[in-house]
DNA sequence: AATGAATGAGGATTCATTCAT
DNA sequence: TATGAATGAATCCTCATTCAT
């Protein structure tokens, strides 16, 4: 298995006008943390380039320099945990001895409310704040990139075949992002109920597009000796 | 069964400060169409309210009269197609002979996108205008009506019984319209393999918590002495 | 002879998208007197909304209900003075029993110079303010209306035949504004010495294209029934 | 006669703050050649440090170690041009046997309108960009010194004497320049009517100044003997 | 009921220029 | 000499909404 995502997620190259390995790290990371905590507290739209600016103890100025504009300072944010989302999806999936769709779903879906739990700024952007549209975006592409990461997962340990469409992997982590858009919607830390209820509906719906091997199990593939 | 949602779905109260007898039908009915027809060409992002009543051929201070604030004239529009939506998907379960949980989930589905075909404007408010806060809001709450009303349906036909959680039936329906929306993001017509997908998620979710006879069908309840 | 410039010179129709006659009559005259005196104190280039919008005791944001935009508020300085121009010129000529070529320039160009010095700030705005790309063009524009006018009096009185060709008149005119664009570089008043020589430097220009009676003088057309 | 303008056209002293002499030629050639392509394409208004510093390769604040300031590099690309400029006037001036006003006049601006179809920028910047204020300002300063230099030849050679006022030989070059401005505001190859036009009119005010002599002819002096 | 007029309240960006290294 | 990084300082403009009439 690879990760979940090629590289930490580059956001599309034609809004990265800023050179990122120039950014002088501790100032952006300082920019990030802030804006952070202001999602958290009152929202993605109500972020403005001066609350971060003050929030950081920057100049407004300063933020064109490490961030393309405003928008692309939410979507590194996004970037920032999502590439955790991802670490913690492979490192969880990896400690499955045995591999079935259902074993796959549950584990990723509970990996994903694991950094929920831990990132509540995460919460805030990722699953909150879709009504900015760079957010919106952002969403729908990583959406796409995790179900082509997890379909070709099933289909090299043999949980399906060919026969799983991209579209029906996509809908897939669609609908388990709106589960979990409803599970957090008024409750931090998501409500249970709605997440299990989720797994099933997700599990359900993908099993009908399993291999009989994709529902008793597979070996974890390379057990030993996996990539790096 | 009862209308899908009660009454012509009536926004949050307070929202609605302006009374609706007072409206000047033919102004109000014009100003609706001109806002549907920029958001159509435009997307609900850029509607204005200076947009909207230049369209409309009217003062803008005059949309004040109509309506509460600028998000009241996209919640009537919202309104307007969703009282055809539930119209559409009342008239077609009844033409059932016979109810099962994936016939009617199918019936549901298909009523939709009859809607969806009819009022291109409905897909760029309800399915593509979600960065708005205002429907974004009523994107869930008439979700939660609509699922209340179809889990009272089920409950009253055998479909279900009292197990079928609240949350399970709006879980179905926020799926449902996540389906729909990646179906159209594109595609103003829909891409017909994510509906049949869609329409195959939701079933294949529902049937879990159906009765025997959800599975294998009931007859359409008072086949004879239909509704008003 | 009729007006020196068609109406009191629209500027370019598509710039103008607020309705002069909607314009509150005095807030717009504060505005305009705010900006003329700014222009006058600090030049055009140093000319700021907010310090128009200060000077005038006005919001900005009602700037923008009087003027489509920054420049708007430079060209309507600037008509309402050229206004006062083309007045001045019409009226000068009239009071002259015999035209010649080298009076009409003459009585024109003096007539240029006589509002200037009663209007400092057409000074500033007119000659100085060139440096401002909407004037500059504004000034373009002017100068081929101002040669169309007096191009077509001077056909009219037979001061010159149909072989005197618009770019001819156009850059009489254009040469005669660098004139005094020189002669008030420095000096509010004009250097009399530069504005007598542009006036020697126009007249001998022209006289080369006037007809023989152009040169020794035709009488003033309709003298005693003038037009209105 | 002696060069067109003294030296290479120092721009105001206080301006040139960088030692010439430390530039990296190449370098510097480099931004100057970056800038004036910039500045054809895109006009002088649209120019910015970043645009010209991305164009030639070099960082922003490299430009500072060659040119004082944004504005510098500008003059530096006109003072190129113009440099260019006066050798042609003075070369061309040389080949006239016999110098009249007119032959002077006609041969200047000749040599004027080579230069403009050799150097696209150079009509961009000199006779478009005067917008800028430096440019306008350098415009200002050099016709001062083009009409010094040609008001000492007329005197040297006799084709006017001392009668001929410094501010008449200025109102004559601006005046030509104005010429100049107008045929060469749309067309890049510069309207040839109106040049004809220019020279027209420059030769008609010049010959009000000049001598007997100036009028019907002065042997071109030294010839054979010409200047280094 | 209708509306012309007014405006409060921001908000995102750009850019030339300067230093410390 | 060269330059990556930082930033001070403004600026224009939009828009929803409210009144007085």
């Amino acid at each position: 298995m690879t990760s979940t995502t090629t590289e930490t997620n580059e956001r599309s190259a034609a809004r990265r006008r800023v050179p990122r390995q120039a950014r002088s790290r501790a100032r952006v990371e300082a920019v990030l943390d802030a804006a952070a905590a202001l999602v958290v507290e009152h929202g993605v739209e109500a972020l403005t380039t001066r609350a971060i600016a003050d929030a950081a103890g920057v100049p407004v100025a300063s933020l064109y320099q490490y961030f393309a504009d405003k928008e692309d300072v939410l979507l590194a944010l996004a970037d920032r945990d999502m590439a955790e989302m991802d670490e913690q999806v492979l490192s969880d999936l990896a400690t499955l001895p045995v591999l079935t769709v259902a074993s796959v779903v549950e584990t990723t879906m509970r990996a994903f409310v694991t950094v929920y739990h831990r990132r509540p700024a995460f919460v805030e952007i990722w699953l909150r704040g879709r009504t900015n549209t760079a957010l919106h975006d952002y969403g729908r592409e990583h959406n796409r990139r995790i179900a082509a990461t997890l379909r070709a997962l099933a289909l090299e340990t043999g949980l399906a075949d060919e026969g799983l469409a991209e579209h029906v992997a996509l809908l897939a982590v669609e609908v388990g992002d709106r589960c979990f858009q409803l599970a957090f919607e008024h409750d931090a830390q998501g409500d249970p109920a709605l997440v299990e209820e989720g797994i099933a509906l997700v599990t359900a719906y993908l099993e009908r597009h399993a291999t009989p091997a994709g529902r008793t199990g597979v070996p974890q593939p390379g057990s030993g000796e996996g990539r790096p």
